[in-house]
DNA sequence: TAGATTGTTAATCGATTAACAATC
DNA sequence: TAGATTGTTAATCGATTAACAATC
């Protein structure tokens, strides 16, 4: 065993920024301590997958105490490397692009934008958000030259593709991608799709079966 | 057997929207039929996979022949409701609130956002990419005047859960939080996460994992 | 101490993948 | 027709949940 750690199944992942969120609200409360029952009860979860989740990032907890709240803290975010800035370059500064040049927070989660591109010359060489927007084509050198590792893909639809291309050949190797298009890339990239037609498709088909099925039960709709 | 069709596993749910992204784009090359093949091809899937997704929308192939693309795109996007529109209300107008007013393509996705509210005496009563800005104390009231039954909720963290319970006494059945909180609401009240930290989540401990097995691997990572 | 909680192994559940007859 | 593809049943795989000894 090399790294002493078994790989983490995605859903597993998926829920550590989820126990992250409600161990800091405990920890503004000035609780210190957390039990696997406290999660399951607050996020309906069941509190063996809690602690199968916990273990995944290498913490151990104490028999009838619990976990270390600030320790949990410092076990999860350094297991996603949170408390590390990584420098990330966006591409498409429209709305989106824009409101996540603008969104502060993105900090908290270890991502650091240090420059932005867009193909419009209205936008080139002025700054969004304090960040200074330059040409797409030049994105790929000054990737490589800054050792850049993470692109945020907020091009319209018929973009996407050839600037994914861009930020591969700048050697970026793990891409956030807001465009509604499934991406080629080398099977080595890492491709988020943070899109939002899966969220919506979830909530759109929820929506209708609820909305149909209380019809056909008879019960009211308004 | 009621409704003929069987309920759809969420995994299996999130994959439609790619089937109707990568059909779209058939679609404009005037390519009229498709195999579950090139599907598992381009989206690297099991093609049995794709045919069981596909079952579950209710669509029905041709052996030897494969799907019709027209056809194909018109049921998964009523299966998903995305042929009609839905009313929406968005609360909380910061840069990310904007970027969605701002989002034509919504109206793909069968969302009409009708109103927007924030709590920002600067932002009332004005409007932001033609949307009227409103109080949000005008929230309940209004959401139950016309009906409302989706809610988009970008408002900071701390007012999420006062704002999304607002949304639950106007009338308010689906939620679309961006917000990073756990909202709790009654348990027939779909609420669907599109904040970025589990994405992200995802993102880091990937490139974290690439990074640091590359390096013990010896393989060049610049 | 007794009771609550962790960590872990075993059982269950559900989703993915394989196999294959039916079809055009 | 022969070969490709669908639709579906069976097998496999992996994640969730249950059970329980160890612990403080």
């Amino acid at each position: 065993m090399i790294s002493g750690l078994k790989p983490i199944p995605e859903p597993a992942l998926r829920r550590l920024p989820v126990y992250l969120q409600l161990l800091k609200s405990l920890q503004e409360r000035n609780i210190n301590e957390v039990s696997t029952t406290v999660f399951a009860d607050t996020l309906n979860l069941d509190p063996t997958q809690v602690r199968k989740d916990i273990a995944y990032t290498g913490m151990i907890g104490k028999p009838k105490v619990g976990y270390d709240v600030n320790e949990l803290i410092d076990t999860i975010e350094s297991y996603l490397n949170w408390n590390n800035l990584t420098d990330a370059f966006l591409a498409g500064t429209g709305n989106l692009g824009s409101a996540i040049l603008g969104y502060d927070a993105l900090k908290k989660y270890g991502i650091n934008i240090v420059a932005a591109f867009d193909n419009d010359p209205a936008k080139i060489e002025t700054k969004i958000q304090g960040i200074e927007v330059l040409p797409i084509r030049k994105l790929t050198n000054l990737a490589e030259r800054m050792h850049i590792k993470v692109g945020i893909l907020t091009v319209p639809a018929q973009a996407a593709q050839e600037v994914a291309a861009h930020m591969v050949d700048g050697g970026i190797i793990a891409i956030w991608n807001f465009a509604p298009v499934s991406l080629s890339v080398p099977k080595d990239i890492i491709v988020e799709n943070a899109g939002f037609s899966t969220s919506l498709a979830v909530l759109s088909r929820k929506l209708t079966e609820k909305i149909t099925h209380s019809n056909r039960s008879g019960e009211k709709i308004l």
